[in-house]
DNA sequence: GTAGGAGTTGACGCTGCGTCAATGTCCAGC
DNA sequence: GCTGGACATTGACGCAGCGTCAACTCCTAC
């Protein structure tokens, strides 16, 4: 067994610095297995478990504070999670109020012409996937897709834009106030949904189930809708599966 | 006309504080008027126009440096919002995926005991793979594996998760980056492989080898590891065969 | 003359380490 | 036994944007 590690040896293993071992020992986060009688600092297997968990939860974004607190037991897990999750609630909603001060303010201190080709999609930054799209679905299908955006025109962008937030939104609730996916309210946000798909793309009924379970999968998709509620990807998935099977037809 | 401010003046028109007003004046932001010989600030009509201008691009979210030079004419304020609104977007999705990853994380831990029978091992159903472990390596290696599993706790179970992930990603950046698997860098990420598997369970060099080529055989390990880059699984299989050789003993 | 309200210039504090700086240790080679 | 290089230590500054003392000075009113 390797059974003692220097701080270096540590370090690397999880990914880290030793700087931020020393800190971490310095708060009473991580304190060494042992320590030579040259000062030197030394970590065993239980060390790196702890410190994978202090990783862990600094990814989540929690302070240093709080990961003491639930190290040394005085928290679970669980709640400090949670706690944390209301502030990064608040967060968001700080960001997304400054996101449309500041695009109301350019509106404003400019023609605001350029603006929509470079916002498209509700943040979604068209070249950043340039490279994606082609590869999953073809180069044709970029250049359609940026063809018609272009389309559009700004009103014509904007006016999708809010579309999507509209049904993204009444979906959300219909999410959190536990609706049936099959209920009528809810079908009904689908078709409006399949409806806003099919401007520039008219999926069968295998494509639009597939479209829905990528809701899920893709991380990126699946935060972009969970903004609105908690878990709401699986439900809007759900719902288009059952929009699919009663309305759409199957490739031959 | 009021003619001439006192710092409070100024500031309380402005609704901020005299040790901001200072602080503005300390970065070139904003300076007074006149100073009275007796080091007293004093502002004007156009300080205030001007204050006004810092101030509601701080709201906005811009740095003070990026207000400055939006204020001494080296960048138009439209273009300086631009970039700002795009590292709101960044942010933003920062933020999503946070709260995305916290979710999973709370789902996880609140299952607790849920976890490891649902999705031990990146998604792998401990369970579903009993017959099969039981099988190969014998009924004792289930049971020491599921109770070194339990002992993990929650966190530490997701942070044996992580450390995985984060090696299989960079073994699959070195992977498509055309690296060779016997260099330094990938038998670095083996070795920290290697202390991953002996977290559980310490294989000699035979057994390692064979691991490796089970990534390969196995079509479901093999998927795990294709999803980081094409051709991953060879490439990790050929790297701890070199690993193996190099560091490991073979059993008697 | 004095109280007290407003002004001044420092300087520390907060978050989570990165980044020197100055100096001590360990190990391998000659 | 000496030397070089890698790695270790503690200590301290830096960053963003001020809030918040502290220690003094100034002005105004009574």
């Amino acid at each position: 067994m390797t059974g003692e590690w220097s701080i270096q040896d540590l370090a690397r293993a999880a990914g880290t610095t030793s700087r931020t071992l020393r800190h971490y020992g310095q708060l009473g986060l991580l304190a060494p297995s042992r320590v030579g009688s040259n000062g030197y600092r030394y970590y065993d297997q239980e060390s790196l478990v702890r410190l994978q968990r202090i990783l862990l939860l600094r990814e989540l974004g929690l302070g240093l504070p709080a990961i003491a607190d639930v190290l040394h037991g005085q928290r679970d897990t669980a709640a400090a999670l949670r706690t944390h999750l209301e502030l990064l609630e608040q967060e968001r909603q700080r960001i997304a109020r400054q996101i449309a001060s500041v695009r109301t303010t350019l509106h404003k201190t400019e023609g605001g012409e350029q603006l929509m080709a470079e916002e498209a999609f509700d943040g979604f930054d068209h070249r950043q996937y340039e490279g994606e799209v082609v590869q999953r679905w073809g180069r044709d299908a970029w250049d359609h897709g940026n063809r018609w955006w272009a389309a559009l025109g700004p009103d014509g962008q904007a006016a999708h834009q809010a579309e999507h937030e509209a049904i993204a939104a009444g979906l959300g609730q219909a999410a959190t106030a536990g609706a049936d996916p099959a209920s009528d309210d809810v079908q009904a946000l689908v078709a409006r949904h399949h409806r806003w798909v099919s401007a520039s793309w008219t999926p069968d009924a295998e494509a639009y189930v597939n479209l829905g379970q990528m809701y899920v999968d893709d991380p990126r998709f699946a935060a972009n809708y969970d903004q609105y509620a908690e878990g709401a990807a699986f439900f809007i998935r759900d719902a288009m599966k059952v929009y699919a099977e009663r309305n759409l037809a199957s490739a031959p």
